[in-house]
DNA sequence: TTATAATATGACGGGGTGGTCACACGCAGT
DNA sequence: ACTGCGTGTGACCACCCCGTCATATTATAA
């Protein structure tokens, strides 16, 4: 968490300070993003910086927490209730949303699937939970095979989305099918047929 | 290519080279990789590495091309008459055989499929396309649906197959599960079922 | 107004990297 | 034995990074 000197910070000051994260965190992965590049952006003193953070980790999860709350602006409340298909789609088309509203988000999610320091690890590890659990939902619900490990499931889709967005670049039709097409296979890979 | 001088050096030092590289490699991905730790690994002279090579990208394909033989020698060749099923499945034990007797190849692999530099995705391109072939073929032989789009299935598998390996780490047992469930799931997902 | 505490600042030390270059070496041919 | 050329060598330059710290500045309280 950042230290108290930087909430008492002006808004507008604040505001800098995060989108010059925002801008280093999208075009260089957590490992590879330096803080001196964050200070220039921001055109703040590097001694400011360790006055109001602890590391490159405190403002990561910072920038995170602020990124997650506008992309679930954009993307809207999603249904408890709706099967573990539908959520993906939703998440699908919610990539594609933030993509064309806050490209930079959905870059620096792509950039954090293709780290692998340790921290980065357990930030993902965490946010895949929930999926994991509507998955096992509905395998009791009878929609999705038993034999299914969710795990593999999630991560399967999970860095494909993410990865393909590198890929495709600013081509958004292109980067959908393939994510439809992605999302057609592994539902009818694990989904139970009823016909 | 590497230039002449380093073709006209002894076995032994080559190999040290070499071995130097593929420990650095194996560490770091290539844009993180370091020539003054290959040099220091090696025992060789920072002006020497320039006598030899280019740049890193040149040790690198020096590197794979090496590694890409042993690993041959390793798998064995493959079946070319062999289905898009078989030969993932073999692709991924192979990837397991590998792990025992080479595990810093493995994790080559692995690092190499989460970097982003242009020069790498141009590699893993090429890479590629032999599967699709194989799947194209496949599709015309009646085992694979038509509809299916091959680059979203090999990259699925691809990606996963690597990026598990960081995930598992040591533990090979969990690690086959996992590749195992999901080709599984992806075989579902793009067969044509004949009941 | 003055004293005290909080914050701002950027130069600096220590570390790493890539690539070069002047010089040392040793072997081949005369 | 001497010359010349391919090769070996590591100090060096320019660049980047992180985190600190002594000092300057500002805000607050007395």
């Amino acid at each position: 968490m950042p230290k108290s000197t930087f909430f008492n910070l002006s808004e507008e000051k604040k505001k800098r300070i995060f989108d010059a994260a925002v801008q280093e965190f999208s075009t260089r992965r957590f490992s590879e993003a330096s803080i001196s590049q964050i200070v220039k952006n921001a055109g703040i003193p590097k001694g400011s910086f360790y006055q109001y953070f602890a590391d490159k980790e405190d403002i990561y999860l910072y920038m995170v927490e602020k990124v997650s709350q506008d992309i679930h602006e954009i993307i809207g409340a999603f249904n408890p209730d709706a099967s573990f298909f539908e959520n993906i789609m939703q998440r699908a088309e919610g990539t594609i949303k933030v993509g064309k509203m806050r490209p930079e988000y959905t870059k620096i999610g792509a950039l954090t699937v293709i780290d692998n320091s340790e921290f980065i690890l357990q930030l993902l590890r965490a946010s895949n939970k929930k999926y994991i659990e509507i998955i096992e939902r509905d395998k009791q619900r009878g929609l999705i095979k038993m034999e299914i490990d969710s795990e593999v499931v999630i991560k399967l889709i999970y860095i494909f989305v993410f990865n393909e967005y590198l890929y495709s670049g600013f081509d958004e039709t292109r980067y959908l099918k393939k994510v439809e097409s992605a999302v057609q296979i592994i539902k009818e890979g694990i989904a139970i047929h009823q016909d």
